[in-house]
DNA sequence: CAGAACAAGATTGTTAACAAGATTGTCAAC
DNA sequence: GTTGACAATCTTGTTAACAATCTTGTTCTG
C-alpha cells in the first residue's frame, strides 16, 4: 500500500490546504533553489496531490506563475517550468541593470542601521552555506540577497518586480551558467554592504552594476546552448 | 426591450468569445481611459454578460488583474478596481523613475529611424486628440507614449513592467490629480523625442526624469484625499 | 518489415450545480 | 421609534462531472 505515489498526499493536521499564493511561493522557492529545472512538466494532477488541493487552486497558481514568466502554459498542452531563451535572458538582466542601481541608491540614502545589520546577517548565512557545501541553500540565499535589498527600500512595487526578475535569473543561470560555483558573488555582496554602511550611494550603484554584469558574464549566451531544440541538438550531437 | 441592461451582452458573429488575455486588455484600456474609476465593483456576473464568456474566464482574468495591482480581490467580497493609497502611489512613481530613464537611454542608443518616426506620429495623435477636446483618447495616448518608448527597446520584460506601472498611474492620477488637463505633457513628450533624434541619451534621461516628476508633482499626496475611508470622510464632511 | 490509420488512455478546458459567506430588507420586542 | 435578531437574496468559492484535445500504443496493410 505504501508506494511512490503517495509521497506527500496527506500532511500533518497543522498544515491546512495552502492558498494559491502559498503554492506560488513554494514553486518560486523550488525554482530559486534549482530543484525544478526548466522544461519540467507540471501536470495538474501531480500538483494536486503534491499540495493536497483541488484542481482549481492549482490552475490559478499556474496562471499566476505563467503571468510572471516562471512557467510556460500552452493551450491543451499543460504547464512546464519556463525555459528562457537567450533573448529573454538578456532582457531580464537588462531589466535588473535598470532596477537594482536605483534600489541600492535608495537603500544607501534611507536604510536604518537595523536594516544594514540584517543584510550583514544574510551575507553571513550565505558564507555559512557555502562553507558547508550546501549548494541548494547557497544558490537560494545568493538570489535572496538582492530581494532583501529591494525589500529594504520599503517599496512593495519594486520588491515584487525584482522578485520576479531574480527568480527568472535562477532559471537562466541553470540553463546558461558555465562555472558551477559563483563564489565571486559572496565577496561582491559584502562590498556592496560596505558601501551602504558608508552611505556611499554612488559607490553602491557602481558595485551592484558590476556585480550584475559579472553574473551575466558567467553565462554562455553565444550560440548553441539548451534552448528550444533541446532533444534535436542532443540527439544530433550524440549520433 | 432596448434597455440599459443590454449594453453589450451580445456581439456580432465576428467577435468570438474573448480569451482571458483579451478581457484583461479591455479592462486595462478602460482603466487607462479612466472609464473605470477606482473602487468600481466588478461582479463576476456583470463581467460575464459584458464579455459573453463563462465565469471561469472572468475569474482568471480578475486573478491576473489582481496580481498586477489593477483590481483588489478580497475573499468572499468580490473584485473592485484598485484604489491605490498614497504610499502605493509614491512607490509606483519611484519605480517609474527607476525604469524609464534606462528605457530612454536604450532607445537613444539603439532606436532605428522608423521607430522614432512612429513615436513622432504618436505625439501627433496626442496633439490631435487634445485639440479635438477628446479627453478620453488624450489621457490614453498620453500614457501609451511611455509604453511605446518601452516597446521600442525591444525588451519584452521592461515593456510588460512599464505597462503595469503606467496603468496604475492612470488610477493614481484619477484619484490624486489636481489639474484636470495636463497639457504640459505634450510639450515634454516632444522634447524627449527631440533628444532621442539627436541620440543624446543623457539629455533624454534628464527630460524623462523631469517629466515623471512633473506628473507626480501634479498629484496631491499630502493628506486627506480619497483613500481608504471614502464614505466616512464624505459623510463626516457633509454633516 | 515499414508506415499509416486507428483506438485507448491520459490530460486539459469547460460547464453546471452546490455550498458557504455576505449584504440587505423585514419584523418583532423593548 | 429605535434596536436587535432573523430571513431572503445575491455573490463568491468549491466540487464534480463532462467534453475536447493530445499522446501513446496497437494493429492492419502494402
Amino acid at each position: 500500500m505504501v508506494n511512490s505515489a503517495d509521497r506527500a498526499p496527506e500532511r500533518t493536521a497543522a498544515e491546512t490546504a495552502p492558498s494559491e499564493q502559498q503554492i506560488v511561493e513554494r514553486i518560486y522557492a523550488a525554482v530559486m533553489e534549482q530543484r525544478l529545472p526548466p522544461r519540467t512538466r507540471l501536470t495538474e494532477s501531480m500538483l494536486c496531490e503534491s499540495f493536497g488541493v483541488g484542481r482549481m487552486r492549482v490552475r490559478r497558481a499556474l496562471l499566476l506563475l505563467a503571468s510572471q514568466g516562471i512557467v510556460d502554459l500552452h493551450s491543451n498542452k499543460g504547464a512546464a517550468v519556463a525555459s528562457p531563451g537567450r533573448k529573454e535572458a538578456r532582457d531580464v538582466f537588462e531589466a535588473r541593470l535598470a532596477l537594482e542601481p536605483s534600489i541600492v541608491r535608495q537603500v544607501a540614502n534611507r536604510a536604518r542601521p537595523a536594516d544594514l545589520d540584517a543584510l550583514a546577517r544574510h551575507i553571513a548565512m550565505e558564507a555559512a552555506s557555502r562553507n558547508r557545501r550546501n549548494r541548494r541553500d547557497a544558490i537560494r540565499l545568493s538570489g535572496e540577497f538582492h530581494l532583501r535589498l529591494a525589500e529594504t527600500t520599503g517599496n512593495a512595487v519594486l520588491a515584487r518586480m525584482l522578485r520576479e526578475l531574480v527568480t527568472r535569473s535562477s532559471l537562466i543561470i541553470g540553463l546558461f551558467g558555465t562555472s558551477g560555483s559563483p563564489h565571486c558573488e559572496e565577496h561582491e555582496h559584502a562590498g556592496i554592504l560596505e558601501a551602504l554602511r558608508r552611505r556611499d550611494g554612488d559607490r553602491a550603484e557602481t558595485l551592484i552594476r558590476a556585480h550584475i554584469m559579472h553574473i551575466e558574464a558567467d553565462l554562455d549566451l553565444s550560440a548553441a546552448s539548451r534552448a528550444e531544440p533541446d532533444l534535436l541538438s542532443i540527439l544530433g550531437a550524440a549520433k
